[in-house]
RNA sequence: GAAGCUAGCUAGACAGUCGCCGUCACACUUUGCUUGCCAGUUUUCUGGCAUAGCAAAUUGGGGAAGACCCUUGCGGUCUCCUUAUGUGAGGGAGGAAAGUCCGGGCUGCACAGAGCGAGAUGACGGCUAACGGCCGUACGCAGCAACUUUUAGUUGUAAAACUAAAGGCCAAGGCGAGGAAUAGGGCCACAGAGACGAGUCGGUUCGACCUGUGAGCACGCUUUUUAGCGAGCUUGCGUCGAAACGGGUGAAACGCGGUAACCUCCAUCUGCAGCAAGACCAAAUAGGCUGGCAAUAGGCGUGGCUCGCGCUGUCAGCGGGUAGGUUGCUUGAGCGCAUGAGUAAUUGUGCGCCUAGAUGAAUGACUGUUACGUGUAGCAAUGCACGACAGAACCCGGCUUAUCGGCUAGCUUCACUC
């Protein structure tokens, strides 16, 4: 039975925890995600998310952009190595664009 | 029934899979003591149940405090603090959560009293914790429908009906920074001669100046004779002075006009900052204070050199304080129903209810069925696409702005029936 849990120790919360990803600079990105990783000696991946006011300008939409990333972290978070990530969002998308941001995502995640 | 307006409610529904954040209950291990109940027993006491309270140990997670060990490590052991874990139940964004424009609560700082300054408000009365909000009344402004007047057109024998335009009166409803202009200062577009002590300009009349100039008349002189020069009178223009009248304007004209949304005056109110407020716990590193030890040596600075002066060690304790954590943190001017008071805003009483508390920031993601609306294709059945504005951050009362729709009630006008 495979767990798809998200509790808090999954997510990136301490400032240092994001610093220290930003420091080693590995970083993949296609049209609409960044994605920074750095290994960790945990034991599953952490999850930081990263989305900008400058992005998009209305709450709602930076909520839903968030919830649909972690969702799809904790639904592929066994497929992952052992790294805190740290996703930024580059560009606005909604409902409608749900499969794209999918495959979106799967790719940067096999490229890990 | 139709139209208009104003309030209030609502913000598609159901199911499945996988999740997130609080709350509650139970389990999370045992032992001992206290308490209560039951049974036996003369009592002491014994046994069982409840697990309410306390203590001890123990398992798991977390920890920033303390001690010890040696292999000196992102080590182990012990003490201490704290809670997790599993199962179940129940809850989990809005009418604007938004803009942060007003008013409060709450918190800290300041504060004898008074004054100056600054800001806000401004009919009258009321409501309220308070307000720049709300309610009522009066006034003013704009104005749709209805009604009505005039004109034009069409129909019609006519009565009249309809349509359009321009007015009148304007329901319900909407809007109104609305005290003082004789306390004072400032300003008043365009137009107009002139716009705030008033004078100036032009016209008319009178007088003066004509050594300025044009025209006319008559005179004298002449080698320009249809001309030139000189001097005179009248008159026009011009300059100066006086008088009364008066100026196609304009909202307003030698007036006790307007403007206070220019300053100002009057009345009332306002201390300042904000949950990143404030309170508690509290690493690492750096620095501070106190005490002990070492030491009067050495080093550095000042100086040409000496003396002198200043700084510099280590250990322990203390307090401040940063990261971080806990709290503030959701029970409140609360909501619903009934009923009393009041035209109403609002409020008294009774009963019932608990309704998000996150913090790199939860309240969801996806799928299916279906309702409604819109668009589109189609004769139709039906198919396809789309679903308003928008996300709590200490909490309330308002205002403003954004918004697909639906439902209910009230008010006004018109029509119909009785």
């Amino acid at each position: 039975m495979v767990e798809f849990r998200l509790p808090k120790q999954a997510k990136l919360v301490k400032t240092d925890d994001f610093s220290s990803v930003f420091n080693l600079r590995k970083r993949i990105a296609n049209k609409h995600l960044v994605m920074r990783y750095r290994p960790s000696d945990n034991k599953g991946a952490r999850l930081g998310l990263i989305v900008a006011k400058k992005t998009a300008k209305l709450a709602v939409q930076r909520n839903y952009m968030r919830r649909v990333l972690r969702e799809l972290f904790r639904l592929n978070q066994h497929q992952l190595p052992a790294v805190d990530l740290v996703i930024q969002v580059q560009k606005v998308f909604t409902k409608p664009d749900f499969l794209e941001i999918k495959q979106a995502f799967e790719s940067l995640c096999k490229k890990l």
